[in-house]
DNA sequence: TGACAAATGCAATCAAGTTGCATTAACTAT
DNA sequence: ATAGTTAATGCAACTTGATTGCATTTGTCA
């Protein structure tokens, strides 16, 4: 795994300590493929025989999304969920049924659409979040 | 208000009651132009001298709901907003420093983008969220 | 190895949202 | 207008997601 112990170095060159908490957790994103909620991420960590309690995990992830390691996102289910802030920016479809969740990579994306709302209204877009909610190939 | 009575009459002729607290409730959402938390809500009704328990403020929008009067929107703040459903799609643009809301009707929006989400993956896309994050104009 | 501060665990707390149950009130039929 | 029915409500308890203060532990570095 190249991208932990770089990412690791990094924040130890910034003077952050590199705790077995902060190891195992940035490991779990990187290896998750889907955005996961504290209480998975804290699962995950317990199914590794590494119990932890709950507020290090929510001071944990708090900690990574500032340090832009990992990035939330929602699909309105009442909790926060989050992802590893390496790849490409994308979005993700949603399935109603069965919950699965995939990324979807859109060209172009809404830099036009954004630009026509500056435009327009003088508001200065930095940030969008866009999920798409549907039935997969499965549950159609 | 033109709008209110048609509502109530629709929910009547469908069997609904049409109770104080209902009435209360989607002429809020109609005057409202931005999206409303449970709690706002019944804030405003308590404004209004209207005094409601907060299970029937989350079981009023959750019938709302389901009667597609409202619809749910979120900011990423850990909790849902409610809008009143009745205007044409469109999407928000959040101001990150004054919080201010305000709608944004994108032209030919997403439609494109959804049939190729279903070209490249079979998946159907059923709605989608989209909101926009930034400074407006005063905070810019 | 010891000192310092960051990180952690624990417990209490908060906010959003839900649920069971007894009571109230909107509507219907008479 | 009245009585019966049942949807809607209030209350209280509870669940879940998330936060915080504080004492203790642990990673780092001199």
């Amino acid at each position: 795994m190249v991208e932990l112990t770089q990412i690791l170095q990094n924040l130890k060159s910034r003077g952050y300590r590199l705790t077995k908490t902060r190891k195992q957790i940035i490991g779990i994103f990187l290896e998750s493929r889907v955005p996961l909620s504290a209480q998975e991420l804290r699962l995950e960590l317990q199914r590794r025989n590494y119990q932890v309690d709950k507020a290090t995990v929510y001071r944990e992830i708090s900690f990574l999304k500032g340090q832009k390691i990992v990035r939330e996102v929602q699909f309105g289910e009442g909790k926060k969920r989050f992802e590893i802030n390496l790849t490409d920016h994308h979005h993700h479809i949603v399935c109603i049924r069965c919950e699965k969740v995939d990324d979807i990579v859109l060209e172009n994306d809404l830099r036009d659409q954004e630009k026509k709302i500056f435009e327009l209204k003088k508001f200065k877009v930095l940030n969008h979040s866009l999920e798409f909610f549907g039935l997969c190939t499965k549950c159609q």
